[in-house]
RNA sequence: GGGGAGGUACCUAAGUGGCCAAAAGGAGCGGACUGUAGAUCCGUUGGCUGAACGCCUUCGAAGGUUCAAAUCCUUCCCUCCCCA
């Protein structure tokens, strides 16, 4: 009776596990492990590695984070890998520079705000935190050469980015090999049950079986997620592109962003960012589908289920209020950032459009702001300013709208 | 080691002495229209100067020729391809 429920249970996990993910390898190996779970008490050891060169977490990086918490939640033992030592090599991207090297201050300070940041999902209890530099800076040149024998060259080549680019008559650096082969060994050291990434990290975590095989350890089942595009809906969700929802926007910023993502990514927003459960999803998508759900009105309980997450359903719902005043009513929102003035920015209560506008930090070019102004995206409390050598009266508490996206609402002092 | 091709702005890419702050497309930004969506149309996209068709910096880097250089010369750096 007992017995027979592990497997029950195992097969359920699997289940709840498997909600979102693009292709797992193998999902047989999972259930196996899961199993082996229910019967040992022995929690599965869940690895990610993360770059801390770029210390912002968004909505892209809680795809997997968010399925982490799922795993902590079975039970079992989610291992938070900073790559602080494969962060100098950079993972290959074709056209990214050398690395700077980070002190290991730096790493360490980036490495606390990322998992402060990724503690709004996982569970601080339940996760350790490794850094790679722990086993990797220690290896010879001899050990080096123990652990690239097991691959070969032609192997190297099947990864589609270094094909990619050898073919368009690219670079590919020899170092770059090694990014892959030591994120593998991450595994092999911390004898990773399950790593998860995302689909673009495919042959890396395959590497990881490889030699965990080699080095005689039961081979991790490989989970990748799809990856997430960002506002603009095409390309991946990126800090450097600047189409990321950062899990730490200010309410309002974010209730808009996730409205101006593309209608046709609303679902899978849906099912990669929030716990709505999947037939709910899908019957929305029925309604969409069949004009009986507005998608403006699907994207707002996308909003706002995902703002509740990170900053409570009061916040949210403040959100969505002025969202609505800003962009429905064209009224200025109760949330928009504080701008505050003072006497030395003011002469007779007055000053030069452009000198507040630069104060806004929504560009640090006068020419762009000038631009900005003759095109008409600039307004004072509902009213366009279009000259841009006006010089304005301010009074207090006018609400500044600059451009599509930035609300300011102007304080003296 | 030998031979060939190449490095232009966020990206792709034109330009081989002045008309070049540099074509075109993509991307971005702003406007109109909307649902802060998409599609479409218009505008705009190095910086500075309270803005003038004025100044400064930019075509891999440094020098040079010239009244004038992305463009010609020299050296250097980097990448790719073919051969050994």
């Amino acid at each position: 009776m007992i017995r027979l429920s592990f497997e029950k249970r195992a097969t359920e996990d699997l289940k709840i596990l498997c909600r979102g993910v693009e292709d797992i390898i193998s999902r047989e190996d999972l259930q196996k492990k899961l199993n082996h779970y229910y019967q040992t008490g022995q929690p599965l050891i869940v690895k990610e590695g993360f770059d801390p060169s770029a210390p912002d977490i968004h909505l892209g990086h809680t795809v997997t984070l968010r399925k982490l918490r799922q795993f902590q939640v079975l039970g079992h033992q989610v291992v938070f890998l900073v790559g602080d030592f494969t962060g100098r090599i950079g993972d290959p991207t074709g056209k990214k520079e050398t690395r700077k090297q980070l002190t290991e201050e730096e790493v360490l300070v980036n490495a606390k705000t990322y998992s402060d940041q990724a503690f709004k999902i996982l569970d601080p209890e339940k996760t350790i935190i490794e850094f790679n530099s722990k086993w990797l800076k220690n290896l010879s040149f001899v050990d080096i050469i123990e652990i690239t024998a097991h691959f070969t060259v032609a192997r190297m080549l099947e990864r589609e980015d270094f094909h990619q680019r050898i073919s368009n008559g690219k670079p590919v650096g020899l170092h770059e090999f090694l990014y892959p082969i030591m994120q593998a060994y991450d595994s092999v050291s911390l004898g990773a049950d399950v790593e998860l990434g995302g689909t673009d990290q495919r042959f890396n975590l395959l590497m990881g079986r490889d030699l965990q095989r080699e080095f005689g350890q039961e081979p991790q089942v490989v989970m990748m997620m799809p990856l997430l595009e960002g506002t603009d809906g095409v390309e991946k969700m990126s800090k450097s592109i600047g189409n990321y929802i950062a899990v730490n926007d200010p309410p309002f910023d974010m209730f808009g962003k996730i409205m101006s993502i593309p209608d046709s990514l609303i679902k899978k927003y849906f099912i990669l960012l929030t716990d709505i459960p999947m037939n709910t999803i899908l019957q929305w998508e029925k309604d969409f589908t069949n004009d009986l759900l507005h998608p403006r009105d699907w994207k707002i309980i996308l909003a706002k289920e995902i703002v509740s997450i990170y900053h409570g359903s009061d916040r949210a719902n403040q959100a969505l209020e002025d969202f609505e005043r800003a962009f429905a009513k064209k009224e200025s929102p109760e949330d928009a950032q504080i701008l505050t003035l003072t006497d030395d920015d003011l002469k007779d209560e007055k000053i030069w459009v452009i000198s507040l506008l630069l104060k806004t930090g929504v560009s640090h070019s006068k020419s762009e702001l000038r631009r900005l102004v003759e095109q008409g995206g600039v307004y004072l409390d509902n009213m366009r300013i279009a000259d841009p050598n006006s010089d304005i009266q301010i009074k207090d508490d006018q609400f500044l709208r600059v451009g599509k996206k930035h609300f300011f609402r102007i304080k003296k002092k």
